[in-house]
DNA sequence: GTAGGGAAGCAAAACGATTTGCATGAATGC
DNA sequence: GCATTCATGCAAATCGTTTTGCTTCCCTAC
């Protein structure tokens, strides 16, 4: 009474194993009369292949991983919740439309690798420098392609974030609006994202004493703490670039608890445009960076690259949304 | 070049793939010198065993589903995805020291059946009554384990939300803060959290007039609508109870709107303790639902029921956390 | 000296599909 | 009438493990 398998199917339908299986993979013709009859009698019989037993014989076994450096405790914490989330729901979506199921791979839990299960592919979300992770498939030669490109690997496929542009656009905007001492609260991981966001602070506002980095894994609570001293420091800081969203909240606070008005006596902006920076108050000015759309080229990128082809890909320039903690005009 | 196998192994260790098996597995003894010899040898050929293979004469496959039957697009949106996600990060740390993957599945994408994968077991989110997920995995005898009950199947192993309690409590922190006349705010799924949410409403509350039933697809929007309307019709109400978290920022919007002050002349809780209820402004008195533990349990219960056993758990009994949008004393 | 038992290892049968090469019969071409 | 082709279907090999019996071989006990 176990699961029918495709020999009882053929048997039920007095055809050969053959037979069926061209009846459902289509690769070979079978007669349309005998088709029909297979598939009527599976539906009946409540016939649905192994996915074992084709995964064996394929080679492939239709997952694909969601990795990230960061512990997901961390990520998945109130800081990161929604960077990482945000693309794992997007990605999960993207992955069946190819029909390839999307697994969250927390980083060792136990202390030991994950040797059980084993993936067509993965996906590593702004992986560091020398990151364990990429090592570790690349062992097993696992294809990698990731978000945020790798730094110093430039040969692993990449959906490119843009950040020093995306970091551009936000000084930019901070100067614009008549900024003229930032500082920055940027990730101290060594990851694509804050390392072209310290370059671009570094040329275009030119005040290295006024760049903080920040362990990422202690988010809103350090941004707190450092803006706080900052803000003590040097009070002519008219603007704040926070390379991390927990950062800005933390700066936020810390705004609010010296009696700085936002934006009047102080701007700040973020990178991602998470529910940090829309519940915000005031609502921070930050980057849409396209999510859905970065995630859904990740996919495609693993996919061609479990398929042979390989690449780097950008995604679509982000896009700056404006809101009340930099002032609209 | 390709990946060494088990018999390639075995040929270099001068072994049978018999002995190598067990040497890996353990569950018959080897020499020490040989296995020693063939683990070495694994090591330096970088041979892993095959998980399909594996999957394949065990039958399991090492994955477990994640699935919610509201859609991810907007189950992880700004609206839902800290429920769901904070679910799945936590499950999936727990999965995995179960030697088991987690993988997100959203609901039909491609409008079709995601055949590609079989799931040793899935986790259902807070289902519905005849939920289509439920007919779908038992009709593939997949094990099922549901986050809150599922209506009208008491047979399907659980963890228990405790959404009645949780209400009553909701309900009676706002009564002991001197509220007199509650409005509530409920979702219109079938879901035992909204079922059991209205029913403790109608018992403790008692103005049966004051409780409305929005689709939670429509979030924060339809919450602050409402909510709206609901205080021109009735400016006696001094206490909203909102069942879904992204109703709760909708009516607090509202409120601001009409500038009533939140707590002295409207208290307003929440469900879910996320991002949105202590970003709001004011911080918004919520119930802390232990979703790590929560998600730790359901893991343990679909593990126990792979492996036979079935069993209906008991969450931790939730915890409110007062915050100011009720007024603390 | 022989029976008994334990240690170590091997060959072969699953697991459930896909795929290749071959067989059969009927239709077609000349 | 014979060769060719096409449509249909089958048997068997394959994917890489795990697991079940069987051999050996060696040691100990009586």
């Amino acid at each position: 009474m176990s699961k029918p398998t495709i020999s009882d199917l053929a048997r039920a339908a007095g055809v050969s194993v053959t037979t069926v299986s061209h009846a459902f993979s289509g690769r070979r013709r079978v007669d349309p009369e005998t088709s029909k009859r297979i598939h009527a009698l599976a539906e009946q019989m409540g016939y649905h292949p192994s996915s074992m037993a084709r995964a064996l014989r394929s080679g492939r076994n239709g997952t694909i991983a969601l990795a990230s450096s960061m512990p997901f405790a961390v990520a998945a914490g109130p800081s990161r919740l929604g960077f990482l989330m945000e693309i794992a729901a997007s990605a999960a979506i993207s992955a069946l439309t190819r029909d390839l199921a999307l697994c969250l791979i927390p980083p060792h839990p136990a202390g030991k690798g994950y040797a059980s299960v084993g993936f067509d592919g993965v996906i590593l979300v702004e992986p560091m420098r020398d990151d364990p992770l990429v090592a570790h498939f690349e062992q097993r030669k696992t294809p990698i392609v990731s978000v945020g490109t790798v730094p110093g690997r430039p040969d692993i496929p990449a959906v490119d974030m843009r950040s020093g542009e995306t970091a551009a656009m936000l000084l930019d905007h901070l100067a614009r609006q008549g900024c003229r001492h930032i500082a920055a609260l940027i990730g101290s991981a060594p990851r694509t994202s804050q390392i072209e966001a310290e370059a671009a602070f570094r040329t275009l506002a030119a005040s290295p004493d006024r760049l903080l980095k920040l362990s990422e894994e202690e988010g809103e609570e350090i941004g707190y703490r450092e803006t706080l001293r900052l803000l003590r420091d040097d009070p002519s800081i008219d603007g704040i670039f926070a390379a991390v969203d927990a950062f800005a909240s933390g700066a936020v606070r810390a705004a609010h608890e010296l009696g700085r008005v936002i934006p009047d006596q102080l701007r700040i902006v973020t990178r991602y445009d998470g529910l940090r920076a829309k519940l915000s108050q005031p609502p921070l000015t930050a980057v849409d960076l396209h999510l859905p759309a970065v995630a859904e080229a990740a996919v495609h990128l693993l996919f061609d690259r479990i398929e042979g082809t390989s690449r780097t890909v950008a995604a679509e320039l982000p896009e700056l949304v404006v809101r009340q903690s930099t002032a609209v005009c």
